[in-house]
DNA sequence: GACAACAAACCAACTGGTCGGTATGAAGGT
DNA sequence: ACCTTCATACCGACCAGTTGGTTTGTTGTC
């Protein structure tokens, strides 16, 4: 990966048209030639940057890494004291999100993964990375709000619970594809909300006796 | 839309194809001869049953309704008395189809929709159809399990529960994609499983306390 | 004068789609 | 029984446009 610190115009400018083009069109059905006039550049400027095409799909996955990295780590959910909250916090944010046009909440690299993971290896993991990073971002909170409500041996890990949300994210932004609609989506992640207030709620009730055993399911 | 009485062999064998092609390069990276050489017949064969790609597209979401129609029409879970066991069936059900590699389980309109929804307005309502049509067949069981638990006032509706189960499915599978793995699939599903029963629980404890368990058990 | 950053003409391979033609068989008249 | 008609199913050469990618050339800057 390459250093964020100079920018030059084309490269920024493609990758820019990249994330608006190819959440609406998909990676294979936006050609180089269509990247090139939305960014005002030449296709010389294009292959000067990118090596191929598929360079330039994971140089856009690790852009739209960085983009939501910062979106997220500067939206106001980290501010909540109590841990659980934070984590429905950032549910809610993503609810909160969902303005626009569907190709204008959806995610990228959730689009991209679905065309090129049996062809295009480095594209399918920048975009895993990508996806993964953010959950992981999401998993420390979740980590902090089981010990805070004595869930240390649940039958589900910190980790697996981050990823599912990413689930049903990805998931909702599918349903809203097709059915051209963002209410649905809004609906998905209601329940995946409610989930995790059950999922705690749950978890205190039953769990309260008794606490530090910190071996995981296996039983 | 035709009958399904007779069936040309071309047309059947495209269609069988473009399934097992389609779930694992995508749509748009799909040609047209390469659908025909897997098939085993000619280009002339093809435009001769699908006016166009897109046309080929539409009939493959509607080839997939009815496939996985019969897979789960005939599948056990049905069989369970209490409503809430087969909606849990059914999930439980959607987990151990989850054999093979990733394009083996995967959802054809999913894939489908994501790639096309703003450029193939008919191959998106096709996979919208296949999507609701398929929820819908989940949706009886959950207003059933409702009615019996007394959730009948609960702030989320059948319906979006149905909803919510495919978008859990759906991300399931794109998170099995950037991974390569179906166990993350099958994590999802079981939080999804979680949540279904939490969400029964939860409910008639906090309304149906007093009343009790009124159902019968020998049907 | 070396090098990054572009511009633009150019290319072979491939794209979805067309078109004239053929093989088959059922329908219908005589 | 024989012939014509017509529709369906299929073939495969062909087409014009597009694809990702290359090449050669022109800038500006250190």
């Amino acid at each position: 990966m390459p250093e964020t610190a100079a920018k030059p115009d084309a490269r920024s400018a493609l990758l820019d048209a990249a994330l608006k083009i190819v959440r609406t069109k998909g990676f294979t059905s936006t050609s180089v030639d269509e990247l090139c006039a939305a960014a005002g550049v030449t296709k010389g400027a294009f292959f000067h940057h990118f090596k191929s095409k598929a360079d330039l799909g994971v140089a856009a996955a690790n852009h739209w890494s960085e983009l939501t990295g910062a979106l997220f780590a500067s939206a106001p959910y980290h501010d909540a004291p109590d841990p659980l909250d934070r984590v429905l916090g950032y549910v809610n944010f993503r609810k909160e999100i969902l303005r626009g046009n569907v190709s204008e909440f959806t995610c990228l690299v959730g689009t991209m993964v679905q065309e090129v993971y049996q062809t295009a290896p480095a594209i399918r993991d920048a975009c895993d990375k990508s996806i993964s990073g953010h959950a992981a971002t999401l998993e420390a909170d979740i980590l902090d709000a089981m010990q805070d409500r004595g869930l240390s041996q649940s039958d589900w890990t910190a980790r697996s619970l981050a990823l599912h949300t990413q689930a049903v994210l990805q998931g909702a932004f599918i349903l809203a594809k097709a059915k051209e609609d963002s209410a649905i989506a809004a609906d998905s992640i209601d329940h995946l909300a409610r989930y995790i207030e059950l999922l705690f709620a749950a978890g205190t009730q039953a769990s309260d006796r008794n606490e530090a055993n910190q071996k995981e399911e296996t039983p």
